[in-house]
DNA sequence: CGGGTGACTCGAACGTTGGTCTAGTGGAGG
DNA sequence: CCTCCACTAGACCAACGTTCGAGTCACCCG
């Protein structure tokens, strides 16, 4: 915002307080807390996601990161220890965006019905985050911890306690992780679908079933989703009941 | 195997047909069939195979992976167009280790179950394979569409069509294929796992359930991939009566 | 007013590494 | 003698995360 000052002030480079040693006030940006805000960790864990976004983890670079800030690369460095916080804390925010409903359903059900579809919905806003279970780090960001308590607190509400409990909760992050993740890994053009197609008929008589039902292209994935979920619900449900 | 032959041949480097210049025939490979095979496609896989299992995913390099097979490294590029068809092949390869039973059980689920467990022994004998879902490519190499085929004709047998049949075929799959990369990657140190749970306690006002629950440490993977296997079989078996 | 302090930023450099291309070697078979 | 298979060294070139030391500026204390 506001490049024109920078024009203004020649080489200067836009920043919060940059433009301090023009003499003029208005083009002056007042240090307080109006203008572009300084570098802080909440601007470049916003920048992050944003560039993950647009880019993908492969292009998440300490200098791709700080050019997107206008920043200098290594100015990173005295906000956060190392890139992979910089990853973690994107991660985390992204259970920031959307808040969980304050009151709790009469039927936990609902609840952990909302929590998975209002949590596919953020993983598919970022696919990259769906592939985290690449990666090494446990996720324990506060946001992240908010929505486990309330997926768990629901549970516990639905009766189950002890290994049941931790079964249940794995096995339905697992359903959003995976389900999210293999979506958005198989989203095909319609030409590497044509082909793989291809390639599958012409396989026919070694795979029939795999080929007659082509499980490649054309999967509705907002059904399997809600089927898949269905499914572990109900089981839950009976287990609970035995 | 035989590194004498290396010595004796001086700068020569340790290869199949290498020594070929020395006059006795004693210390030559024969071309045939006999000695260190030259480098083929399957001892390329196979090493990448071994790579993968004892370094990660990281460390695969093409120059790492022709010094263990001992040969130079642009040397791979002639039996493989890419780094990728290494991976994709190394991939499939594992699904080759372990061969389907020949017989359908009477029971689909049966089958199914077996499948399911088979496939996730080798996916933990093979972590790096789990983190797959984070590629781009679609599993399309022949052992896995056998696998994928025997998955399939059971699910078929046991009554399933069309988006039913996809909605389960991705359910199971997302399931095997998430509990085993959580598996993996959350095997936390002892030490990792006491300062986890130590965070977690600190913060037992804000999530009371979690910090109880220490859903981190604590897990034991087997009950709850077999339980959520069966949650999903139940749904699955109750769908086709309905 | 002026010297210092500490928050904040930066450029340069380090050291490592990656996949892949080009041009070529040498031996075996025809 | 020639061709082709199998293989190779060397180079290209680009990138990466991070450290280091130096700088800049607003502000505080005396």
């Amino acid at each position: 915002m506001n490049p024109e000052v920078n024009v203004i002030a020649g080489k200067e480079r836009s920043r919060g307080q940059a433009g301090a040693g023009v003499g003029n006030v208005w083009l002056r940006t007042p240090r307080g807390n109006k203008g572009e805000p300084p570098l802080t960790r909440e601007r470049i864990v916003q920048a992050a996601v944003a560039l993950l976004d647009e880019e993908g983890m492969d292009r998440l670079t300490m200098r791709h990161l700080a050019e997107r800030l206008q920043a200098g690369a290594t100015t990173l460095y005295w906000h956060v220890a190392t890139k992979d916080d910089v990853i973690d804390l994107a991660v985390d925010a992204i259970f920031g965006e959307t808040s969980l409903p304050d009151q709790r359903a009469e039927n936990p059900r609902d609840d952990i019905v909302i929590l998975a579809n209002t949590w596919r919905q953020a993983m598919l806003r970022h696919p990259w985050a769906a592939t985290l279970p690449a990666r090494q780090r446990p996720l324990m960001g506060p946001n992240f911890l908010a929505w486990m308590e309330f997926l768990q607190s629901a549970l516990m509400r639905a009766g189950l306690t002890g290994k049941r409990l931790n079964a249940a909760t794995w096995a339905l992050y697992n359903h959003v992780m995976g389900a999210t993740a293999t979506q958005s890994s198989l989203q095909l053009s319609a030409e590497e679908a044509r082909l793989g197609q291809e390639y599958l008929a012409s396989r026919r008589e070694q795979y029939p079933t795999v080929a007659a039902n082509n499980y490649i292209s054309d999967v509705d994935w907002d059904t399997s989703f809600t089927v898949g979920l269905e499914l572990l619900l109900d089981g839950i449900e009976a287990q609970t009941r035995s």
